[in-house]
DNA sequence: CTGTTAGCGCTTTCAA
DNA sequence: TTGAAAGCGCTAACAG
């Protein structure tokens, strides 16, 4: 036997014509068929370990019933937690996810013709922007909002900041710095908002030196918390609004034997396994990512269809509290 | 407009037939063309935001230029190190990996047509195994070795454990207890024959309670150790020999006050970001997980061309010494 | 130097 | 209850 079995060589199998097996497959409802020439195909089917061409049909039907989501960093557990929610609704709903490292911009001419739609997150607001706006692709813009770029899904992260700066608070924290990423990420904007406001709601003012900006990485977030812990007046609180700095942060307090949560307080953003067995384990503001993930499927197969979908934000960021976080030192 | 632009748009608006696009955009060598001819057919296909629909080409060429990686949970730090050398590779060679979540049972049909070839990955030995082999379809085994199911790849995990082992065994250590995956899994049961040897190799006996079985997330390893650490005879050193469960490990110690290194040693396998910032930082054995995946797309795309390929096994395990390895106590 | 032509494997409308 | 036929968008061999 040369080559892959073809919808022909199972119908031939089967004595009934190809188009025949395509209604079958499809499960065709104005095909009338006797249940006896039904089996017949199945069995071939079956027996000849027949597998639909997705190229073909794909092809034929102009849709490809996948969709992809593109990510620059497929290591980032947040994409990844993401990926989990949106490839379970894709299941869910008849299309499979595929995922693929990149920019968009790159991935977009190589995707065009396998995917129906795309979503797509951004490192940072001032990465490259898909200049010629994705040329009839529908594209979602995942975790980010950027009304240039068209329709998107995020979180409350201005909620998420406030909700962890307000628990620091109520400990007693006066002294409270952010460790926070980069100024052009609006993801950024949002946390530091989120945390300006509840420290005025507290009656407490904020000042620049309040919040050090760090890289994506544990590095980052180590060398922003040293900076902070060797002031003189050194915060007794720090909000670390990304993951893997917030690591880094620990590991300053830890390697320094600063004792978290007895000499200073730490709260995390996002909330993978690691997070409740590090030492301590660290209090975090949970986003809803999966939930992300699968909202964004739906509203890209809404637009797919050719809806209209508005930018959506998810509210319902939780505060998880563990031991990193206690009363400031008396 | 309405729709996608087809390459008869180009064709049409740059005044040449539908072939002459086709051929100038792969670049075919045995098309003559006058400068200036090429170059109407580049402006409008710049122009118009052309892009070829993959399908049509897909289905014309028998080759999508496309592979796929199954994996069954895309949050496993390993495999998505895997995936990145193998993005990075398949990029280099003109393709592109598709990455899927799942099994490979499940993906298979679904992938049918979309992808040249297909890595993937099984969690444990004993996880269903394609009972039709494939169907035509190219596959590599990715991280696993399993004659029975074709080709794979895999590192030398045996070197890898023996590496770390006999570190522990220079630096005094004789009491060393090992933290293993499923007995049904074939790494499973080459890192413990690296132990084993290394052990041996040092006059040392391996009886069975020095093995412990741990589920392959933080909390198994956490259980696993706090078995081990209630002993009457505690071990001095610990092999983790998982990722995960090596964090759980080092959070019961940090837990329970045991102090590492200086009560009791540690190693994990893998070496992700995390790993030294972690308190304190882990000594581990570093695989070549990147390695792996572009080695993986390189047999794997022999195999699509139907060349012979052998099993692989990268014997570059490398021991990575941190502050979790200390001599015993006194 | 450029156009014609015949499909790739499948779906779907229409006819028998 | 089933078959015939056209064509999705592209490529590649061959003609001109």
């Amino acid at each position: 036997m040369k080559g892959p079995v073809r919808m022909r060589d199972v119908a031939a199998a089967a004595g009934v014509d190809p188009s025949v097996v395509s209604r079958v497959l499809r499960d065709d409802k104005r095909l009338s068929i006797r249940p006896e020439t039904r089996q017949r195909v199945l069995d071939a089917i079956e027996q000849m370990g027949y597998r639909p061409n997705a190229a073909a049909r794909t092809l034929k039907t102009a849709r490809s019933m996948a969709i992809g989501m593109v990510v620059t960093d497929i290591a980032n557990a947040a994409y990844t937690e993401i990926a989990h929610g949106a490839d379970a609704r894709a299941g869910q709903l008849g299309y499979v996810l595929l995922l693929a490292n990149g920019t968009i911009e790159d991935r977009l001419p190589i995707l065009h013709g396998r995917v129906d739609g795309l979503l797509y997150g951004i490192a940072t607001s001032d990465s490259p922007l898909p200049s010629r706006p994705l040329q009839g692709m529908p594209c979602l813009l995942v975790n980010r909002r950027a009304p240039e770029l068209g329709t998107s899904i995020a979180v409350d992260d201005q909620t998420g900041a406030a909700l962890a700066t307000r628990h620091l608070i109520e400990l007693g924290h006066r002294r409270i710095a952010a460790i926070v990423g980069a100024a052009t990420a609006d993801t950024t904007r949002r946390r530091i908002a989120g945390f300006t406001d509840a420290m005025r709601e507290a009656g407490l003012d904020v000042s620049p030196d309040q919040l050090v900006e760090t890289t994506y990485d544990e590095e980052g977030g180590y060398a922003a918390a040293v900076q902070l812990l060797e002031r003189d007046e050194r915060p007794t609180a720090i909000l670390a609004t990304i993951a893997r700095p917030a690591y880094g942060a620990l590991a300053a307090c830890n390697t320094r034997g600063i004792v978290v949560p007895d000499e200073i307080s730490l709260v995390t953003f996002d909330d993978p396994p690691i997070t409740r067995y590090l030492h301590p384990p660290l209090t975090a503001v949970k986003r809803p990512l999966r939930e992300m993930g699968s909202r964004a499927v739906e509203l890209l197969l809404e637009l797919v269809d050719g809806k209209p979908v508005d930018d959506l934000v998810l509210e319902n960021c939780e505060l998880i509290i563990r031991s990193s976080t206690a009363p400031p030192p008396a």
